[in-house]
DNA sequence: TGGGACTCATGCAATTATGCATGGAGGACG
DNA sequence: CGTCCTCCATGCATAATTGCATGAGTCCCA
């Protein structure tokens, strides 16, 4: 048996056609289900039933799929350990943050960082949806919650207050009412976030007009005229157009928590990068 | 990186050389090499040191040495699990036993068993070290002792006696002194087994002249004329130029146990298997 | 009912990895 | 001090794997 086909083992069964399991592993169709053949021939059991809705793991392979999960964890820490002990100041470093948060705060720091560290690539990811630092997907994380998950570093990095924004000509609403005012707010998927709830409490007859996952486009919008956005001071008054108003009290504000894998504590590009975000952004 | 690799890199720490990991792996020792350097170049580190005395771990090797054991116990049990859903009576079923008790008690088991299924191969290994059940080494063990290893099924099968013999034409010993006769015991290695102790108690001026780690060696060297040897009876009582003799006492007896993974229990094979040896040999 | 977007299987060519053979380097031993 | 044995590195021919291209089947929708 070729514990690499493992992996393939894996990816069939995460992605359910050999197509999108090949795009995964960066293979061709062909050779995933060639590969596979070979694995099942191996431990003379069919892992997969092959249906009409694509490949779905028969008896034995969803007996052995924990098995296979086991083997890619301690194959991510075995490559996370030994990129954790580098300690030369080139290479690649992943971080990911949300929208705003990069193109306002992150970028200033991050271009700094080049200038000192011109042979560090720096890779700046803002995905709406949480990369995993245990599989290395990014290397250093800025989120809104602390991290729960099981062996990573986290610290409150900054307070972030929220402000209530218009553009500058919009009328201004009145507090406690707002009929007639129109909001934007976070993307439902999001689920009741609190400056949403708080939009909602101090403008209870105002109606929600448009949606975004992306703080930097519900600013533009604001910019547009379209209605009332609670957004982060930092991104709020670095627009032009935009005007921050006054609804009796400020929005809720947020902590902001910077994680990285414990593995790669050691990692000396990181650790230069952090020490310069700590500088430059921590209050 | 390929997983593959993997399997190089624990092979060579374990070996030491190239050649020895390509031995062990049915490979090539230019393979290995190449293999190797194609899995240091994965993970951007030395994980060997070329020395002298062959390949020596380096720091980083030594740290990742964990995962890939991990993974390699991960990967046995993923092929274990499916070689546990086995359901024909066919393929292959590894013993290990002692060498006469292979010899002498199984054969005759083994020989009615491969009547009844033509279709599964048997191996019957007389290894002194233990083979591992865990790494799959045997399917089914005979030992002396109780089994102390986790997931193993073990159960004790029969009581063994055992009694001292000599050639048919040997100088009968005085039991309590010995003076001038010769001993055959185990090898050193096996450290002071019982039956040992129990000769040079009761034949405490003997001088022990031969040793060796296999009964059946021991229990021919006897029928040379080299001495005094203790033997299970069903060995001993099988050679017709041994004759049993009395010392006043009986060398103490021993139990035999029978353990298989738990991973097998249901391995239709070796359940067939282990109902004959129950029912031919259990007492 | 036909076209488009999927799926997987297979023949074929090019790439890649493998094993064999050889050469050089380092001990062990007479 | 030569001989022998072992180790690893490397060139080269062969074998194995891969990717591409294609075909057949399925599903959905106009």
């Amino acid at each position: 048996m070729e514990w690499s086909d493992l992996r393939v083992f894996l990816a069939i069964a995460r992605e359910g056609t050999l197509g999108a399991a090949a795009r995964k592993l960066g293979q061709t169709q062909p050779t995933m289900g060639r590969r596979l053949q070979a694995l099942e021939n191996a431990v003379g059991h069919k892992l997969f039933q092959r249906t009409s809705e694509g490949f779905v793991l028969t008896d034995e392979g969803a007996a052995v799929l924990n098995h296979a999960e086991r083997i890619e964890d301690e194959a991510l820490a075995f490559q996370r350990q030994l990129a954790g002990q580098e300690r030369q100041l080139d290479g690649l470093l992943r971080i990911t943050a949300s929208d705003w948060f990069a193109e306002h705060l992150l970028t200033p720091v991050i271009a700094e960082f080049a200038r000192a560290y011109p042979r560090v690539t720096v890779e700046l990811l803002t995905d709406t949806r949480f990369l995993s630092l245990s599989r290395r997907e990014a290397d250093l994380a800025f989120r809104i919650r602390p991290f729960d998950e099981p062996d990573i570093v986290s610290r409150k990095l900054l307070h972030m207050p929220y402000g209530a924004y218009t553009a500058a000509d919009y009328p201004p609403p009145r507090a406690g009412d707002g009929e007639g005012a129109l909001l934007i707010t976070m993307d439902s998927a999001f689920g009741n976030m609190p400056d949403v709830a708080w939009l909602q409490r101090v403008l209870p007859n105002a109606r929600v007009a448009f949606r975004s996952n992306a703080r930097a486009v519900q600013a533009r919008m604001c910019m547009q005229g379209a209605g009332v956005a609670v957004l982060p001071l930092p991104l709020g008054d670095a627009l032009a157009g935009l005007r921050r108003i006054d609804l009796g009290e400020d929005p809720p504000a947020r902590e902001t928590w910077i994680g990285y894998h414990r593995d790669m504590r050691r990692l000396a590009r990181l650790r230069a990068l952090l020490d310069l975000v700590v500088a430059r952004l921590a209050d």
